[in-house]
DNA sequence: TCTGGGGTCCTAGGACCC
DNA sequence: TCTGGGGTCCTAGGACCC
């Protein structure tokens, strides 16, 4: 059996535990630039907001509902998500954290499930003040099921379900939208519909499977076994390693000039690469892109550019330098680009990086030697502190608009709650 | 006026080889 | 006049997730 442990309207769910009095009231967490919604309790849903949903379009429920609005700030939210996920850890030895705010744990060989997912709920929520809902089932794809049921019918069933028979999964996938499926997006939906199929239920008793193949590859194949119980999606199968890391901003305004876009070029691959570092990667292939709006009518252009090196490399200073001239040979004039970003691929671990015949050994030896370096005292006086030139003199946010962002309750003495 | 960021997996189709 | 077939590798892009 399978269990996923989510938690409920997570970064909603952090803001209110350090602001009690806004039990009740309509939350909303903004992406990045407060543009739109990414979290929303269930009074900010019951008002009509989307997810997704831009901000500008539902900015007046503010006045006229009360809702609240949050700026997202993710160090309190990784943070909290640490403690949610060490709790879990603490209770099951089997855990693969799937997300920020999901678990999935293996309950195979416990007695009494359904008692043990309850202690689990009970316990993450006194130990941490985060509500999480729990799914049980065979196979993860009706866990998921059995977790959204569980967290839309709350008062019903104690945030709790568990579907351990034909009998109560055939009821459960009976009543379940298609297109709330896991893996089942609007394009899968919208074909399956073709086909007559609308609920959970009929996708997963459809006969024809070569045209379920056909339309919707094998992932969608895997997702129809997966209902009948049949596990298709291993516990345990996410990567502890990422096999690319992107770092990418939106701006808060066009940036028209090169300089501006180089050094947020600069500054996103100092990020990535020292991330790629600390999971002792190696990165055989970089893109940069950027963009303008496509979301306006102005005059659009999209860059991308791929670079492949010789030799897989950590070095920040060499790939800084080789993305500033992808930006020289791609820049065009006269566009405000609104978007722009890294992402490093094709990542190797050390034992695998394969050495070029004529590279020079010494120098790329020296270099390396100087990149831990320069992570050591990022380290140990914080990160940002040594860094390319590059990246500009301010330390920037990226220009990133964050009007409504809260405290960073835990991670900075400043910022620490006062009790009276 | 104002629309996120970071991932994974899969397929189609081109290039190339024998 | 007539111009194969099978395999692999690579890349771009779609779809989906949280």
């Amino acid at each position: 059996m399978i269990g996923l442990v989510d938690c409920n309207s997570f970064y909603c769910s952090c803001e209110r535990l350090f602001r009690p009095e806004l039990s009740n009231r309509p939350i909303v967490v903004l992406s990045n630039n407060d543009g739109c919604a990414v979290s929303r309790t269930d009074e900010a849903k019951d008002l009509g907001i989307k997810m997704g949903q831009p901000f500008f379009e539902f900015k007046n429920l503010c006045k006229s509902d009360g809702l609240v609005v949050f700026s997202s700030n993710f160090q309190l939210y990784t943070n909290l998500s640490d403690r949610v996920m060490g709790t879990i850890k603490d209770m099951c030895p089997l855990v693969e954290v799937y997300s920020v705010d999901e678990a999935f744990v293996n309950l195979n060989g416990f007695t009494e499930i359904d008692i043990f997912a309850r202690r689990i709920k009970h316990t993450v929520e006194r130990d941490t003040g985060i509500p999480v809902s729990v799914g049980v089932a065979k196979t993860k794809t009706l866990a998921k099921v059995a977790n959204k049921i569980a967290k839309k019918n709350k008062v019903h069933t104690d945030g709790v379900v568990f579907l351990d028979n034909e009998k109560s999964i055939d009821l459960a996938l009976k009543s379940f939208p298609i297109k709330d499926i896991w893996g089942i997006g609007s394009a899968s939906a919208s074909k399956l519909k073709l086909l007559g199929i609308n609920t959970a239920y009929e996708f997963a008793h459809y006969k024809n499977e070569k045209l379920i193949l056909k339309l919707l590859t094998k992932t969608g194949l895997m997702i129809k076994h997966e209902l009948l119980g049949i596990e298709c999606h291993k516990f345990g199968s996410s990567h502890e390693k990422k096999n690319e890391i992107m770092c990418s901003r939106s701006f808060d305004t066009p940036k028209f000039h090169i300089n501006e876009i180089k050094e947020s070029i600069a500054n996103f691959i100092d990020l990535a690469s020292s991330k790629m570092r600390r999971q002792e990667s190696y990165c055989s292939r970089m893109d940069i892109f950027y963009y303008t709006s496509p979301f306006q009518d102005l005059m659009k252009h999209s860059v991308c550019r791929t670079y492949k090196f010789s030799v897989p490399t950590l070095d920040t200073l060499y790939m800084t330098d080789i993305a500033m001239k992808l930006v020289d040979e791609s820049f065009k004039l006269g566009f405000g680009y609104k978007k722009a970003g890294v992402k490093l691929y094709e990542l190797v671990n050390i034992e695998n990086v394969q050495l070029g015949l004529f590279e020079n050994y010494e120098i790329i030896d020296r270099r390396h030697r100087l990149i831990k370096t320069i992570d050591r005292v990022n380290l140990r006086e914080g990160s940002g502190v040594l860094k390319s030139a590059s990246c500009g003199a301010q330390n920037s946010g990226f220009g990133m608009k964050q009007v409504y962002k809260s405290p960073r309750y835990l991670t900075t003495w400043k910022s620490l709650r006062n009790v009276d």
